[in-house]
DNA sequence: CCTCCACCGGAACGTGAGGAGT
DNA sequence: ACTCCTCACGTTCCGGTGGAGG
């Protein structure tokens, strides 16, 4: 793809390669950039080094050992949540694998599958096929025919195949067919050997499987745990070294981003997206440090962009009950009960031309939106005036309204303070 | 102490979309 | 092409409830 710009070569480039004004650019680069190398603070990179996993590395490659002797290693189940280093480490050893079959000759080929995105039996059998450079469509093909073309493209030779299924529970939510055939291939080869690890952060998604699959794939577990506060702090220190010029880093900056994702079920994903981002704020202001401002700014960043995104993707009523919610948020009435917030709802459903949900969908919702940590709502008794729930807005008012408008259909309610006054009107009516 | 408000939330059921089986 | 099944989304019905006010 992106060879065929070589051939035209920019006379920016010719200056810098001729080195007549390399040094501005030089100096832009060493002065301005805090960073040594972006890349290893992204969570996708796969570094060399795993701290506090020591446990979990060697387990993993007690296991695979085997293929190095020849025997097929046993299926394994990975377990943890988002961000304990599941996929590093699998991805890790089995590199290494790789490296040392190499060099012993014996050949093991790991293939990495993330089943979020390849998420049918198909498309999974598809890409293992492409992987042994069997030219098979994307599509078209009848499922059977693909699986015998991955079939005997890998048994052309004496081989151990270990196929890495990363969020595997995707995979099963379609059907575990897959499964059921991958791990049962090896009664079918001749020559190749074929192991499977999976990767899941739901420890129950084998209740789904079929009892056999379940067996055959969970021949061996391993559990990630969450990293604390302090290993978050090594993790970071390591890719700091690699990724940040010496010294740009403020004290505080990496055990704050530790403490933040700490609190976050210790996710190490979280904590090196706040590191990396922190830095962008801090170079994009053209500070010379990273500091614990970053940091905040960073967090804020992530959480705001969780929440738009979530306000986004809401389905339309849930949507019309936020504005309902808004609308008295804008007021600064913040105790609105779920009736009142109701009656505007279907002032907003009216004026959209929408017929409204009835009220017990409505509290569905409205619960929803409180899991989401949009709105809270929490149940009050008034007595004699009976019992409800109180609810307000816990994210930014103003950010939650330009998103809110931003939906072609809410923007028909026009501006928003004037929509605000016509339900205003219906309020004090009531 | 009893009532009764204004809603909560469980249970059962209806409906249409989409996938699997044949 | 057809049926059958499942699942998400909604509705209807209704029993339940903590405390202000009588």
């Amino acid at each position: 793809m992106g060879t065929s710009h070589l051939h035209y070569i920019h006379p920016f480039v010719v200056m810098i390669m001729s080195g007549a004004s390399g040094s501005i650019f030089d100096e832009f680069i060493n002065t301005k950039s805090l960073f040594l190398n972006k890349e290893v603070l992204r969570h996708s990179y796969t570094p060399d080094y795993l701290p506090h996993r020591d446990e979990q590395i060697k387990s993993l490659a007690a296991i695979l050992s085997a293929a190095l002797r020849g025997e097929t290693p046993s299926n394994v189940l990975i377990y943890g949540k988002t961000g304990t280093g599941k996929t590093a480490v699998a991805r890790y050893v089995g590199k290494e694998l790789e490296n040392v079959g190499r060099n012993r000759n014996v050949p093991c080929h790991v293939i990495y599958l993330n089943c979020e995105i390849i998420d049918t039996q198909y498309r999974v059998l598809a890409n293992l096929s492409k992987y042994f450079n069997r030219d098979v469509p994307m599509t078209g093909w009848p499922t059977d025919q693909v699986y015998h073309e991955f079939k005997n493209a890998i048994d052309q030779n004496k081989a151990v195949i270990i196929i890495i299924l990363d969020e595997i529970d995707k995979l099963v939510r379609k059907g575990d067919e897959v499964l059921y055939n991958l791990s049962r291939i090896n009664s079918e080869l001749e020559n190749a050997r074929v192991s499977l690890i999976g990767i899941s952060n739901d420890l129950k998604f084998t209740d789904y499987l079929d009892p056999r699959v379940r067996s055959s794939l969970g021949e061996e577990e391993i559990v990630f745990p969450p990293y604390d506060a302090h290993q978050l702090r090594d993790i970071l220190e390591e890719r700091a070294k690699l990724g940040f010029r010496e010294g740009v880093l403020d004290d505080g900056v990496i055990p704050l981003c530790a403490a933040f994702a700490a609190q976050e079920h210790g996710d190490a994903r979280k904590a090196l997206d706040l590191l990396r981002i922190a830095g962008e704020l801090a170079e994009r202001e053209g500070a010379e440090k990273v500091t614990e401002k970053h940091v905040r700014m960073a967090q804020e960043k992530l959480e705001m962009d969780r929440i738009v995104e979530v306000i986004k993707t809401l389905p339309m009523h849930s949507k019309m009950l936020l504005f309902s919610v808004v609308c008295f948020e804008s007021q600064g009435i913040s105790n609105a009960t779920s009736g009142e917030v109701y009656r505007v709802y279907r002032e907003v459903c009216r004026e959209l031309g929408v017929e409204p949900l009835t009220p017990r969908r409505i509290t569905d919702l409205i619960s929803e939106l409180d899991m989401l940590g949009i709105i809270s709502a929490k149940i009050v008794n008034k007595g004699r005036y009976g019992r409800t729930k109180e609810i307000h807005l816990t994210v930014p008012l103003e950010s939650t309204k330009s998103v809110l408008l931003s939906d072609y259909r809410l923007s028909q309610l026009g501006d928003f303070s004037s929509a605000r006054k016509k339900f205003t009107f219906q309020l004090h009516l009531q």
